[in-house]
DNA sequence: TCATCTATATGCAAACTGCACCTAGATGAT
DNA sequence: ATCATCTAGGTGCAGTTTGCATATAGATGA
């Protein structure tokens, strides 16, 4: 069902610098698999019908490669074309667990925000009107 | 104490897109203030030492305004140069909102991204060995 | 006069992303 | 056989964002 996307897309953009690399990473973790087929799981990380385009993903697999934290064999499906299938490198783990200690902090600053907001919030309910 | 920040920067970028940009509406949702002191401000956000180069908060700043979110007057201080002091419009404050329903989505996503690393983790617990 | 602080801004390059498009094997229908 | 379609991987290009260097300029004090 995935694939090339056609048509318009949402445009919002508002997300994770670069967050779609630790989720193939966490993918990966569980085990070797293929572009396509990461595409398709990317979807359990509740993007909302929007994970990416199908090119964001092959070229983050390949800078990933390129770094070494995974590692790729061709192999012949029983069906269809061959598929690049990747596999996560020790080095990569390490990575992956990086990345977790990053989105930790990140989630820090996102409910620093969000307690700055309701403080706004109570303050602005006070005076009982909001224009 | 803040302004251009010389010498080498950690250049790990692994944050929020465009993150700014709500961080400074909350600002400015507080009462109107010009960039420099915004720029100061950023810290309670609980950036760590990192919150952003200063030509990239009057830039987000420009665009802001361009969109009509926020409006901007010349005001002569009391001390140094003439500063731009901005305010934010209700439409910025209804664009505020809307980050925030973001920000709230972005935070379930990290959130299960976590879950699943979690899972993973205990499984791997399981059978003992780590590297 | 000169250095420094405050304040705003531009130029440039690197990175990331979305969209359009391309290649190519496999599969099934006509 | 030919064609459309699905699977699978990939490139080219343009728009956006960002970090770093640098420019400009008023104010302040040595």
């Amino acid at each position: 069902m995935p694939g090339r996307r056609r048509g318009v897309q949402n445009r919002c953009g508002r997300r994770i610098n670069r967050f779609l690399e630790p989720c193939l990473l966490l993918l990966l973790h569980g085990g070797e698999s293929h572009g396509y087929e990461l595409l398709e799981n990317l979807r359990r990380f509740g993007f909302s019908e929007n994970p990416a385009d199908s090119s964001t993903i092959y070229r983050i697999l390949r800078s990933l490669e390129n770094k070494g934290f995974i590692t790729s064999r061709w192999a012949e499906g029983d069906s269809g074309p061959a598929r690049r299938v990747y596999s996560l490198s020790p080095e990569g783990d390490g990575y992956l667990q990086m990345w977790v200690g990053d989105l930790e902090e990140t989630d820090r600053i996102l409910h620093r925000f969000f307690s700055e907001y309701q403080n706004h919030m109570e303050l602005h309910h006070s005076n009982g009107k909001k224009t």
